[in-house]
DNA sequence: CGCCTATTCTGTACGGCGTAGAGAGTTAGG
DNA sequence: CCTAACTCTCTACGCCGTACAGAATAGGCG
C-alpha cells in the first residue's frame, strides 16, 4: 500500500536515506553514482561557492551526469540539503571524558558548532523548518544534551538550555561572517565602505537623534574589524550566556 | 526553502529609498505607484504567503503594472527585501519611560522582538549579509542599547549583549514556528505524523544508543506542542540569558 | 504654441531554476 | 530468453530575476 503525500514529501524515503537503505538486490543497470557521492559533490559546491551555487544542474555537472538523474538518488533538492546538513553534522568532535563539569562540556559543544559553521558558513542559510531526523543530528542533539544532564534541570530545561546555546552560536556566527564578509565581496576595504557611506548617511540623519547608536555602532564596527575579535565576542557572549545557566543550575 | 539574500548594489540609491529620496520635479508622465505602495505590497505577499510567494511578477500583478515597471522604482529584488525589513521594523513599541532599571526595558526589548517575528515569521528567512542601515532599524538599535546605556558597561558590551538578545529571540521564534506550523503544512496532526514516523525510527535506531535524546526530545516534543507554551519557554530562556547580563552588570 | 528630452511603463527575451514525463539502454529473475 | 525493474537522457513546462528596445507621457524651453 503505497500513500499519496502532496505537500510534503514521503517520510519513509528520507528516513531511509538519511540512515543508510537497507541494500536490496536492484534489477537494472548498476547505479553509477551513489547517494553519498551526491551529497558530498553539492557539499563541495556549498563550501566553495556558497548554498545559492548549489542546483541540481551544477551538482549533476559536477559528476558527470545529467540533473535529472540525481532523481533517482534523491526525491528532490530539499531531501539534498537535509542529507548536507546531516552529512556535515558527523564532523563535530564529541569526546566523553570532557573534566570539569557541565560548563566545559557546554563551552565545548558551543565551540564545536562555532568552528562547524566556520567550516560551512552556509549553514546559516539553511532554513531548518522541519525537524531533520538524521542519525548525526540526533548523536550530536544526545551528545549536547549529555552535557547538561545530572545537573538537577528538566528534561525541558535541558532542551532549552542547548537550543539557547545553539541559536546564540548561530546569530555570533553570522556577525562576524558579516563582517568578514563584508569588504570582501563588495571589492572594497572596510574604510572604503564607511568613507563612501557615511557622507550620505550624513547627509539624511543628524547624529543627535542617534547618540547611542552612533557611538556604540562606531565601537562595535571598529571592535569586529579587528583581525581576531569576532572569536573573542563569541568566547564573551558564551560566558555571560553560561553565567545565565548557571544562575539557574545552583539554585536547583 | 532557503535563505533569501538582501543587500548588493549601489550604495547611494538604496539609501535615497529607504531614507525617502527628496522629491525632485520631474519631466516625464506622472508615475503609477510609489516606492511605499510596493514595499506594502511585497509586505502583504510575504505575511500571507511567505516570503518564497514574493516575486516581482506577484508583486507587480497585485498593483496592476508589469514585472518590469517595478525596476524603474527600485534597483532590484534585494534591495526591495532591504525596504521590507526596514519598514516592518518601525512597528516597535520603543517607550522611553520603563521603569525598573535596564531588565525591564531589554525584557520589552525582547518581546517587541518576538511579537515582530510572528506578526511577520518571513523576517526569519531574511538574511542581511550586510547592514541595512535604514531609518527604522537604526532607531530600533538604539532604542535597544539605551536599554543597557549606563549599566557601567563598555560601548562594545553593549552592542554585543543586544546582539545576544536578538540572536535569541530569533532562533527561539525558529523554534516555536517549527513546532506551530510542523503539523500545518503537511496536513496531519502533530501525532499523526510521530505515529507515521516513529516506526520508522525504530526500525533504524535503538533508543539505548541516544537515551538522552530520546527522553528530552519526547518531553520537548509535548512541551512545544501544548497550547501557550513556546510563549512560556521563550519567556523562561529570556530570563536565562538575562540572568547572565546581570551576574556581568553586577560585575561592574 | 511645439519641440526636446527625461521619465514611466510595456513587451519580449535570455539564461537560470526545480522537476514532470516519455523513452532509450541495461541487467537480474522467471 | 523474455520481461520487468531499474538507471539515465532528452525535452519541456512554468517559474524566477532582469536586460533591452521601444511606445506613451509630460515638464522645460524656444
Amino acid at each position: 500500500m503505497t500513500t499519496e503525500y502532496s505537500g510534503g514529501s514521503d517520510p519513509k524515503r528520507i528516513m531511509e536515506l538519511l540512515w543508510g537503505a537497507p541494500e536490496r538486490t536492484r534489477r537494472g543497470p548498476k547505479p553509477r553514482l551513489s547517494v553519498e557521492q551526491i551529497v558530498a559533490a553539492a557539499t563541495a559546491i556549498a563550501d566553495a561557492e556558497g548554498l545559492a551555487a548549489v542546483s541540481m544542474r551544477r551538482v549533476a555537472e559536477r559528476l558527470g551526469v545529467t540533473a535529472m538523474s540525481l532523481y533517482t538518488y534523491v526525491p528532490g533538492k530539499a531531501e539534498l540539503l537535509d542529507l548536507m546538513l546531516d552529512r556535515v553534522c558527523a564532523e563535530t568532535a564529541k569526546p566523553d571524558d570532557v573534566p570539569g563539569g557541565w560548563r566545559p562540556r557546554l563551552e565545548l559543544v558551543a565551540r564545536e558548532a562555532w568552528a562547524l559553521y566556520l567550516r560551512h558558513p552556509w549553514l546559516l542559510h539553511l532554513a531548518t523548518n522541519r525537524p531533520v531526523l538524521g542519525p548525526n543530528l540526533i548523536a550530536r542533539y544526545d551528545y549536547e544534551l549529555r552535557a547538561v544532564d545530572g545537573t538537577g534541570l528538566t528534561d525541558v530545561e535541558m532542551d532549552l538550555v542547548v537550543q539557547m546555546v545553539g541559536d546564540y552560536v548561530h546569530g555570533a556566527v553570522r556577525g562576524a561572517l558579516a563582517a568578514a564578509t563584508l569588504p570582501v565581496d563588495s571589492g572594497k576595504t572596510d574604510d572604503e565602505w564607511w568613507a563612501e557611506l557615511s557622507p550620505l548617511l550624513e547627509k539624511v540623519y543628524d547624529a543627535d537623534r542617534f547618540p547611542v547608536a552612533t557611538r556604540v555602532g562606531a565601537a562595535a564596527g571598529q571592535e569586529y574589524s579587528a583581525p581576531l575579535d569576532p572569536a573573542r565576542a563569541f568566547e564573551f557572549g558564551l560566558a555571560r550566556l553560561l553565567d545565565g545557566v548557571a544562575a539557574l543550575i545552583e539554585r536547583r
